[in-house]
Formats: structure tokens, C-alpha cells, sequence
DNA sequence: GCAAAAACGTGCTGCAAAACATAAAAATCG
DNA sequence: CGATTTTTATGTTTTGCAGCACGTTTTTGC
């Protein structure tokens, strides 16, 4: 017995699928079961780079995955977070591009890919399967109308509320219902609220000066949600 | 005979509506023929606006459409503009929101609706249109990634030379290979490109001064389009 | 065709945020 | 465990952009 980490098993993965194969058929079941590949990254791994071809797609069964694009100066901006159960990697097939974002994982993360052409095969045969996609994809749209209008019109106060807002949102608190249940560094921090990691540095401060956050290195305690709503709301 | 503009006859619309009725049924073209309406509105009219229930898909058949957001500061951004024949105003619907953006009409323009409700029984029942529509928003969902780093990062300079490369795309050119074939003002340029009206001026005048375009008032001639396009790559 | 209103052009001022610089603290690794 | 590298923290400088004021030009509506 090697000490290398084990892969979870194919037949185990399964069930945890089931925001997507509830909706396959019987004979889409069984293709999804003879093509699923499973696959680890570490932290800070690439899965896919801006300009490369998309050929999977992508279901994320546990880690963190951020998707984002490289900027003007080399700066990042983080356009989407995942965690699990979701699945992306297959908007560029779909539109018939190459891929514009980059994913890469935040930290040890599992995932499982599928070929991206027999997704929409399946697209183009499951009404099911295709309405669903068009709802998420709908929900996505509205999610990016309002980015864009907080990135660019929201001070740095307002943006960095937003986003740890979000982060709790996604993936909740710790035990003492305050703590954010994820730890990223000031510069992810910045990629996601558009700004520098100094800036992001430095309005964390002034949050836990002001008595708003708990900041510990990259542990966070929200002690005034009410005081980081408004903010947000405000800009 | 009053005075009144005369409507398009309903007949007359069907056939310019190719985009969404090749792909119906035949029971779901009867269906859009007794269920259409026809509407005109005047320039700056709104069609919808945030906060409203969805009711219709909005099908532009002349004159030219923008989706915008309210900002912070009663600042807007324009997050998408139609050109005809397009359609629009169902995304809110089929996320089960209501409306985030506003539709406004930029010059006389003519559409026709359709109850959303029954655009989402066509969906549930009809193949290619799912797998049309799912197209249609994996595109979107790539422009406003792009767009969320332009507005973001690129500066004034960067930013108005992409939104007058983008109406150059969307409108094309006059007769002269370098008049864009639309008119805007220097407010509705400012919402398209995250700045304010006055940034919006000067930045224009700027380019004159180089040489880059020619402005007369909202007739734009690019005169330089290689130049243009450089500064839009860089920011 | 004229008056009122809207849109456009330009200069100036102040502030917010980016860039730069540097030091302290922490994480990583042989 | 100590040495090197990365991350975090903070102070300083510079830049870019919004806001305002004011004058001019162009549209719009009667």
C-alpha cells in the first residue's frame, strides 16, 4: 500500500451527483457512470487557463474553486466562487468559444469531469436537463448585472463588505455563528473585490479597529453583520 | 383616418421574427399569433423597470433598446443594448426574480410581446428553443465576464474606446466605411462605459485632438480604428 | 421662427484609490 | 529547528477621476 491519497471511488461519487444525474435518463445514467473521471487538485492548482479548449465539464465534489480572469496590470479578478455540489467549466463549449476564465482551486479540492461534448449531447436530448441549465444560467445573468454595477460603483468600504457578505452566504459560519467557514488570503480577498491586496489589507484593519469584524490572520469573525449590511448597501 | 401612427400589422411582424418562430412548432406559432401584441414607444420611454414583475418577452423589431441598472449615486450603467431582431426581458422571469434592470427605448422603437409565462411553457416543451436559449446565455454570461474586467480595470480612456468599438460592431458603419451608424449621447456613452458625463466629453475631445475620431455633435467618424482598438487593449 | 430646455465643452478643486516602499510576522521547507 | 520565502501590515507619494461652476451650442415644443 503506496502512502499516495487515495481517489474516492467512482460508484461512491455518484449519489453526490444528484443536482445533475436526477435529471438524466436511465441511458444518460449509464454514460455518465462509463465516462465520469475523477480527479484532485492542491491548493492553487489549475484546471483550466484562459484561451484553452474546454473539453470537460467540470463537477466539484469538495474544495473551494474560484473562476477568474486575468486583468489589465496582471491583476485578477475573480468572477465566480464554487463550492460543493456545482458543476461549470461548460459556458465556453457552449457558446463556442475558448475558455475566458481560468479555474484554478483555493485549496485541496475533488473533483469529477465528464466530456463536455456529451453534456450537450444530453442538453440536446432532456428538456429537463436543458431547462435546468437555463434556469442557473438565468440566475447567473442577474447575479453578474448586479456585479457589475457594485465593482465599479462601490467604494473600497462597500466592496470588501459585499464581498465577505458573500463568502458567509456561500459557505456559512463556524460553531459560534460568527466566524466565516473559509479562510483566503488578503489577495484572493482583493481579486474578488477589485481592489489591491494593500487596500484590502488595510480596510480589513479599519473593520476590526471599528469593532465590525474579528480579523486574525485569515480567520474573520463578523461581529456587526448589521453594521457590514449597510456598508455594503451603501457603497 | 386620425393623425395617429399607424401600428404594423401583426401579420406583417411574423416574419421578421425568423429567430425565435423557425424553431416553434406548429402549435406554438398559432399560439404566438393569437397571444402577440404589438407596442411603439418614444424615445426614452421605459419598457420595464427594476422592481417590476415580469410579464412579457420583449421581441425589438426597429429602433434600438438599452438595459441599464441603477447605481449608488442615481448613476446608471448600461449593461446591455439590443439591436433588432432581438429579444429580451424573460431572464428575470425564468430566475424567478423580479426585474434587477430597467429597459428604456434610446429612439422611436417598435417591439411586440408575449406573455413570458407562455415563452417558458415553449421552453418546457420544445427542444431546440431550450438549446437556442441556453446558447443565447452562455454568450451573454461570457460578455459581462469580459465586461466586469473592462469596467473594472481598463481606465477612461480604455473604456470609452471600447464602447465605441462596441457600437461600431453592433451598428455597423455608414455608407462612408467610418461614420458609426448611431446616435448617442455623450450621457448614454458615459452609462455604457462607467464614467460620468463630463469624463465622457473630455476623453472624446481627446481623441479628436489625436486624431482618432472625428465629432460632430453624436455623429462619430473613427477615423483611426487600429489606434482605437490599441487603447482599448491596454486600458 | 422664437423661447425654453436640454446637451455640450472646459477649467478648476478635492478626494479616493493605486502605486510604491519597507518592515514585521508567519508559513514553508530542507 | 533555523533559514528562506511568502504573506501581512503600515506609511508615503502619485494618479485618476468625480464634482462643480459656468459659458456655449444644439434641440425641442409651441
Amino acid at each position: 500500500m503506496t502512502k499516495r491519497q487515495e481517489l474516492p471511488n467512482t460508484e461512491d461519487i455518484l449519489p453526490s451527483l444528484s443536482p445533475i444525474s436526477s435529471l438524466l435518463t436511465e441511458e444518460q445514467k449509464k454514460e455518465l457512470q462509463t465516462n465520469i473521471v475523477i480527479k484532485r487538485y492542491k491548493k492553487n492548482e489549475m484546471m483550466y487557463k484562459e484561451g484553452d479548449v474546454p473539453q470537460f465539464l467540470h463537477c466539484l465534489i469538495s474544495g473551494k474553486v474560484k473562476i477568474y480572469k486575468e486583468g489589465v496590470g496582471g491583476r485578477n479578478q475573480i468572477v465566480h466562487i464554487f463550492k460543493p455540489v456545482e458543476f461549470f467549466g461548460f459556458r465556453a463549449y457552449l457558446a463556442n468559444e475558448n475558455y475566458i476564465t481560468s479555474a484554478a482551486a483555493f485549496e485541496s479540492t475533488t473533483l469529477c469531469i465528464i466530456p463536455v461534448a456529451l453534456f450537450e449531447k444530453w442538453l440536446s436530448e432532456n428538456l429537463q436537463l436543458a431547462n435546468y441549465v437555463i434556469r442557473l444560467c438565468a440566475i447567473e445573468i442577474g447575479i453578474l448585472n448586479r456585479h457589475i454595477v457594485s465593482l465599479t460603483q462601490k467604494h473600497l468600504r462597500g466592496r470588501i463588505a459585499e464581498s465577505l457578505l458573500f463568502l458567509k452566504d456561500t459557505y456559512g459560519l463556524e460553531d459560534d455563528e460568527q466566524t466565516i467557514s473559509a479562510r483566503f488570503s488578503r489577495a484572493d480577498l482583493a481579486d474578488l473585490s477589485n481592489m489591491t491586496t494593500s487596500n484590502a489589507i488595510r480596510t480589513l484593519s479599519a473593520f476590526s479597529n471599528e469593532k465590525i469584524l474579528d480579523v486574525r490572520g485569515r480567520v474573520i469573525r463578523i461581529l456587526d453583520e448589521e453594521q457590514l449590511r449597510k456598508i455594503s448597501k451603501i457603497g
